[in-house]
DNA sequence: TATTCGACTATTGTCGACAATTTGACGGAG
DNA sequence: CTCCGTCAAATTGTCGACAATAGTCGAATA
């Protein structure tokens, strides 16, 4: 499914803004390296108006960080904010499974059942490289949220924290946990089947901790070599 | 250099947005009312480029709604997001009372059984004005919310949310359930005194679910009269 | 030589004007 | 009388320029 959503006139701003929201998310645009808005605006052919714009959508899906009268720079990405991000998506998640039970159409879970197979087939296929977990497991929790119908819960996900998410693998790399949480991802979409919301919201929760106490120690590791 | 009494430097834009907010909050502007740039611009006496900004940050709080070339207009509240706010507020509000637990320290939490005698004591003394939910209640939950100590679980509720719950009690009036919500108040802090952070997330998921639940009848009954 | 003060430069914040688009109205045809 | 196409007014999107602020570099002095 390309991306080229032409509803409606679509602004300069808006073309900004996904363009560069790209750039941070495949690292292009490295964390913690400043946003420049006379040099972007001449990069990319236009004024600073748009770009302002951009730029203050970018600061609401906290990609990157703005003081006063000083600039923006791409977020840099601290462990304890990515810990905290797995609370809320703890929270958030776990809720969406929950109303997922009952949101989804019959149809719609077979798909999900579907692109789990898919994985599981390239997993077996290939166990060294490990469920390119890269986009395919936020594929998986993406579904989850769009079966939720709470719109409110999908812009929160998938528009901010789903960006997000992803800037941290580029950073820290992919957790690598692709059997157990392709495992995980099964018996939550079983319980979706049920339509037992109980249930796949326990699972829901029980799968992202452990990819949360996963990025624990992976942080853990990684500081104690560096210090 | 040494810490200005204020924040950094603020400016036009903030002035401007904690303004429309506050009016937006407080129903000065009303729902569905269209925010006119030059109208505003004129009115506030200042230029439109501040005041687009603002309306940015307005629409990325979900208080406005802005279509291309068309304009913003004050956001005009639905039954159904009602409701499904109250799923996130479930989730995210459950989060936070369980961090709440682990995290406030213990002269927080002796703060926060004094806010709820005093909302105790406001009670029993006016019954039938029934707890000025209008903000005592909000107070209770901003408190917890502070308390996770999760940066982004503040901001996500504080800054944004709240102000919504606060736009829609303008608009659909107080819930009341004054009495049975301070108890299950106390006895959400009980938990937390208790450093018990499953069942300080269990009371108020369950809380926050009756609360749900009453808006739903106070809906149908609404539109019951309504149709 | 180190330090502090002051001017300078570059960037951000703000402004007014121009261009593109939507909306509503007016008039004419069926 | 209704419907449709055209037109005009107003509003939004975009632009370039001006003003204010922050960080830097250099010079003068102890």
């Amino acid at each position: 499914m390309a991306a080229t959503p032409e509803e409606t006139h679509v602004t300069i701003a808006d073309r900004i803004f996904a363009r560069i929201q790209r750039e941070i998310v495949e690292g292009t645009l490295k964390p913690g390296s400043k946003i420049s808005e006379p040099e972007l605006a001449r990069a990319y052919g236009i004024s600073r108006g748009p770009l302002r714009e951009a730029i203050g959508r970018l600061e609401a899906c906290s990609l990157v960080v703005r003081k006063p009268n000083v600039g923006a720079r791409v977020v840099s990405l601290s462990a304890e904010q990515l810990l905290e991000i797995y609370h809320v998506r703890e929270a958030l998640e776990g809720m969406a499974a929950r109303l997922a039970a009952t949101a989804m159409s019959d149809a719609e879970i077979a798909d999900l059942a579907a692109l789990l197979s898919a994985h599981r087939q390239q997993v077996e296929s290939d166990p060294s490289h490990g469920y390119f977990q890269k986009e395919g497991d936020l594929d998986f929790h993406y579904r989850i949220v769009q079966g939720s119908k709470n719109s409110r819960l999908i812009e929160l996900l998938c528009n901010d924290l789903y960006h997000l998410v992803r800037l941290y693998r580029h950073q820290f790399g992919v957790i690598s946990r692709a059997q157990r949480a392709l495992v995980e991802h099964e018996h939550i979409v079983a319980a979706i089947s049920d339509r037992d919301g109980e249930m796949a919201e326990l699972l829901m929760r029980h799968h992202i901790r452990a990819t949360r106490a996963n990025a624990m120690r992976r942080i853990a590791e990684r500081e104690a070599v560096a210090g």
